[in-house]
DNA sequence: TGACATACACCGATAGTCGTAGTATGATAC
DNA sequence: GTATCATACTACGACTATCGGTGTATGTCA
């Protein structure tokens, strides 16, 4: 069964997450099952590089988070994405297309020739 | 002008790397310098990160080492890659087309959409 | 009453990469 | 004849994203 090593994924963490806040704001615990759906389970993140990446990303300007009650009266703290994590997140998009490309030239499609 | 981050890279380095010593036995510096013209100077292997990468694979059993004089008298380290290797990469070649699956739906095309 | 989902925070360890520096040889240029 | 460049590594310490483990607290459902 091949599983993702967070070597690889490690640096698209954070594309993920912006990707996920420029839809609208969210916190830790959505994100998290939101990443769950949208790769079919494929891809499940750590809470402790989910919670991570949130304050390196506070640190660097990408996101900005602050404090709201929710639906049952419990605090849950949002983030919400900023212009630089806008352009942030748009960079890493070019740059995964290039990524694509050249680790491309080092990947054969036939497993069983060898 | 992008550029890819080592952070992107890692954990395909050593697929890299492999893949070249599928085509034949190699050595640091001819890798270094195929790695640079098959990508079109996109990708760059740091020495560091290239001898660090064999000494890994060797450990791990991937690659075999051997001293061989060149052809100018010199004597260089050669590598080889063993079977465990080759699985290995065919297991990366795997994962790789995953990641792609999996980060590709949280990237968008449109750079100017934001 | 206990299990489970929710919603985090903290800590130390791991490991691949990088920056810097150093060594040594041979070839080419001035 | 000397300086520079390409070749071919080796060594060391720093960085940092990720991870494993642990702890805390609330709400819901059985």
């Amino acid at each position: 069964m091949v599983s993702i090593s967070s070597d690889v994924i490690r640096g698209y963490n954070d594309t993920m997450i912006l990707f996920l806040l420029k839809i609208a704001p969210s916190y830790g615990y959505e994100i998290s099952k939101n990443i769950k759906a949208l790769t079919s389970e494929k891809y499940v993140i750590k809470e402790t590089t989910l919670y991570s990446a949130f304050t390196r990303m506070e640190e660097n300007g990408y996101v900005e988070s602050y404090s709201q009650e929710a639906e049952n009266g419990k605090r849950r703290t949002y983030y919400r994405i900023t212009e630089k994590g806008k352009n942030y997140y748009s960079e890493k998009c070019e740059e995964w297309k290039l990524t694509q490309e050249v680790v491309g030239k080092f990947i054969s499609d036939n497993q069983e020739a060898n």
